[in-house]
DNA sequence: TCTGGGGTCCTAGGACCC
DNA sequence: TCTGGGGTCCTAGGACCC
């Protein structure tokens, strides 16, 4: 008998005028990497890089948060907190591969379903109350099905809407179920801390602070319009986010189904700083080609190239230029960095990061004459060949970074410090010569 | 605390056009 | 010669999220 039926328990009748789930792996990295070795289970991990690098914290183990250590704190740190943690680089794919496992099993309770990233999924359970009965009991069942056919732990958050969800998936933590009945939204998140709100970061809640607000209650004491005025268009959704709206600000409340990216991008920050310009430029090929590779992956053409530099004291720039016609040839968009590069970095400067962007994407490459046409497309053709060998044989199978002179080539393996394993098989050329960084 | 890499969204100013 | 008001595109920077 279905819930809608049953009347005094509907889904009407009990108050619930959407059902959302959000539901949040736990410790999702590390988790992933006890499955594949149990003998890390209990033990204080970091995955993120080794502790003497560059680079932060990209998940920890419960038994190391022990120590204090969280994801995006920098490495050493975490290092100096716990330095017999076990550090580990971690292995994407195979998170991927998890993440996959997840989101099948979710699709099997909704169809209504958004990744909103690679360890966290929204559900509309709206209307499933003759399946799964009421939500507590939805949320019991899935939770035990995640648990029996991934081997992880998750936790889900039940509630009227987006936000609220989202946040008790948090307070749930770990791998529990927290539910918030419709019309408790306001009185369960008065005692939270702004910062519990999703969008409300260190320095919005430092500027709060400075009006007397520290709890999402005392939002409550504060006029929506001063809120406008020094927040913009996110300070005046903030009030209905007390109160557990989704309305304003990118939290929108529509779930639907997962949309095209709006940019791509590679970066690489060295372990030294470095002023080399061959070593720049070739690791810029090197960051240029994975983003063409990853347009011609999604189907997708740029129209906007960007450089992005940061130098030894952290500082940071942007510069772009958008192109007359759109491409995802690994080539065009080296050569419109190349160039950003020359004009933007002076000589002798240090450099600590260096990363390529493609924005303005569509799948059309837009109006192309004849002849230049059958030209891209020859080079396309060529270039999906070599994204195929490479993911058979190896990133540097086939390469503008690997086919410039050998001696870049070790360099970009030590500045990418590619584990001293400079195993580059006979390089190959894919696309035009003229791509060196000394043509 | 010496600060990754992949993204999204927002703001603000200037150019340009009607 | 003291000079409008929008709309759109582009660029740069920054907050924020996982």
């Amino acid at each position: 008998m279905g819930e809608a039926e049953a009347g005094s328990r509907g889904t009407s009748a009990s108050g619930w005028r959407r059902v959302i789930f959000h539901v949040d792996m736990d410790a999702f990295f590390v988790s992933v990497e006890e499955l594949f070795d149990p003998t890390l289970k209990g033990k204080p991990v970091v995955v993120g890089g080794k502790g003497d690098e560059r680079g932060v914290v990209s998940a920890a183990s419960y038994a190391a948060r022990k120590y204090g250590i969280h994801s995006a704190m920098p490495l050493r740190t975490a290092y100096q907190k716990c330095p017999h943690a076990i550090f580990l680089d971690g292995h994407r794919d195979r998170y991927s591969e998890y993440s996959r496992k997840v989101r099948a099993v979710l699709e099997s309770f909704s169809p209504v379903l958004e990744m909103a990233s690679i360890d966290e999924a929204y559900l509309d359970m709206t209307g499933t109350g003759r399946l799964y009965g009421p939500p507590l009991r939805a949320a019991h069942l899935l939770h035990e099905r995640i648990g029996k056919e991934t081997r992880l732990n998750c936790s889900v958050g039940v509630a009227g809407s987006r936000l609220v969800a989202k946040i008790s998936s948090d307070l749930a933590k770990p791998n529990g179920i927290f539910l918030v009945l419709p019309g408790q939204e306001a009185a369960t998140l008065a005692s939270l801390e702004v910062g519990r709100i999703p969008g409300v970061g260190k320095v919005m809640q430092e500027s709060l602070r400075e009006l007397g607000i520290r709890r999402v209650g005392d939002l409550r004491l504060v006029d929506e319009d001063l809120l406008r005025r020094r927040f913009g268009k996110w300070g005046m959704a903030l009030g209905g986010k007390a109160r557990g709206e989704d309305a304003g600000g990118w939290f929108d409340s529509s779930i639907g189904a997962d949309e095209d990216p709006k940019s791509v991008s590679h970066e690489h920050t060295f372990n030294q700083d470095t002023a080399d310009a061959a070593t720049l430029e070739a690791i810029l090929a090197r960051m240029a080609e994975m983003v063409g590779r990853r347009l011609r992956e999604l189907g997708l053409h740029a129209r906007t190239i960007q450089l992005k530099l940061r130098d030894q004291r952290f500082s940071t720039i942007t510069r772009a230029r958008t192109l007359e016609q759109r491409t995802n040839l690994d080539v065009e968009i080296f050569q419109e960095a190349r160039a950003l590069f020359r004009q933007n970095w002076k000589p002798g400067t240090k450099v600590r990061l260096i990363g390529v962007q493609a924005s303005s994407l569509d799948a059309s490459e837009g109006q192309l004459a004849l002849l230049d046409h059958q030209r891209h497309q020859r080079l396309q053709q060529a270039l999906s060949a070599a994204d195929k060998l490479r993911a058979k044989y190896g990133e540097d199978t086939v390469s503008l970074a690997a086919s410039m002179k050998g001696r870049f080539r070790e360099r970009v393996h030590d500045a990418m410090q590619g584990s001293g394993s400079a195993s580059t098989p006979s390089p190959q050329r894919a696309a035009d010569a003229d791509a060196g960084p000394e043509s």
